[in-house]
DNA sequence: TTAAACTTTCAGTAATTATTGAAAGTTTGT
DNA sequence: ACAAACTTTCAATAATTACTGAAAGTTTAA
């Protein structure tokens, strides 16, 4: 197999995996795109490779760049700016909980939080409060271990996993 | 507040963060429905609340019951059939885990097999091979807490955890 | 200060995804 | 076998989300 036909590959792969996740696809393929590229990359590179319009490629690089996923690089004599993805993924599964985390669990936590307080007494309502009850264990454990999680080096979460799964 | 007010803050908050994470939010909305209610409803109460076509309703419940996360229930004298969810946070977790796993983690891990037999020795393939590499190495691992996770009771998992986050 | 080199914005449009509702299909009781 | 009660399908349409490209904005070097 051919290196290009390996990095397309990926790009395909993770622009997919991306998609079904929420994440939109051309943000994720421009992820895959610096992440196989050893390179740091222009907006004009990214355009060409992806073939996607200027507007496209820096609004996705942008998002990249809230998400923590992506940096900017400066390279000498050059006025561009070119992008780099860490190539760690540990890192990157650490700044995606992060983010996903901070994005979707709060919201969760809140509601279900503001949902103590309902007067009724009904056995409809006991076994509501029942469900709301546990579903509030459980993120407040799941954010728990986020956050030790992204708090972590590669170190520490690879210790824990293998004693997780023995 | 009222019971009915709960529910309804809790159906919202549940169907966009099923659609933040690309289940449709009809679908998710349904599954909350569902879980808090006390008993199985049939579709056309599941139309008449969240104000949706029967179409739109039938097809969501099917998807449901495909991830397993909704069960059929036949109520003694009545032709209809009724829908209940499982009200356990930690069984709904590990469906939702053991079908996204299948459908999203799978194809990854197929792709970076296929990868390693790139045949290029320039530096550039070295560096992709290496993160390649690693990426397989995470989503094996994730791939195996995720096994044990889904084959695994509450307690398990449980006892786990707390050891995860000392 | 000017203009070239580059980045950002955003209104319009395209592509994708979800929903409707009516028609077709199925099951059950008589 | 019939028809009522129910479920499923799917073509048309609506709603949402993503993308384009040109124009406006910004930075830098001379």
């Amino acid at each position: 197999m051919q290196l290009d036909e390996a990095k397309n590959q990926f790009i395909q792969t993770w622009g997919a995996l991306g998609s079904s996740w929420g994440i939109n696809r051309t943000m994720s393929s421009i992820h895959a795109l610096l992440i196989a590229s050893k390179d740091p990359m222009s907006t004009e590179e990214i355009m060409a490779q992806l073939k996607i319009s200027r507007g496209n490629a820096n609004m996705n690089i942008r998002s990249l760049i809230d998400w923590g996923l992506v940096k900017k690089q400066f390279i000498a004599g050059e006025r561009k700016e070119y992008f780099a993805a860490g190539k760690d993924i540990w890192e990157i599964a650490r700044q995606i909980a992060k983010e996903r985390g901070k994005r979707e669990l709060e919201p969760v936590v809140n509601m279900v939080g503001e949902l103590q307080n309902v007067e009724d007494e009904s056995e409809d309502a006991q076994q509501f409060l029942e469900t709301m009850a546990s579903l509030q264990d459980f993120t407040s454990k799941v954010n728990g271990t986020l956050d030790k999680f992204i708090k972590s080096d590669k170190n520490w979460f690879y210790k824990s996993l293998m004693n997780l799964i023995k």
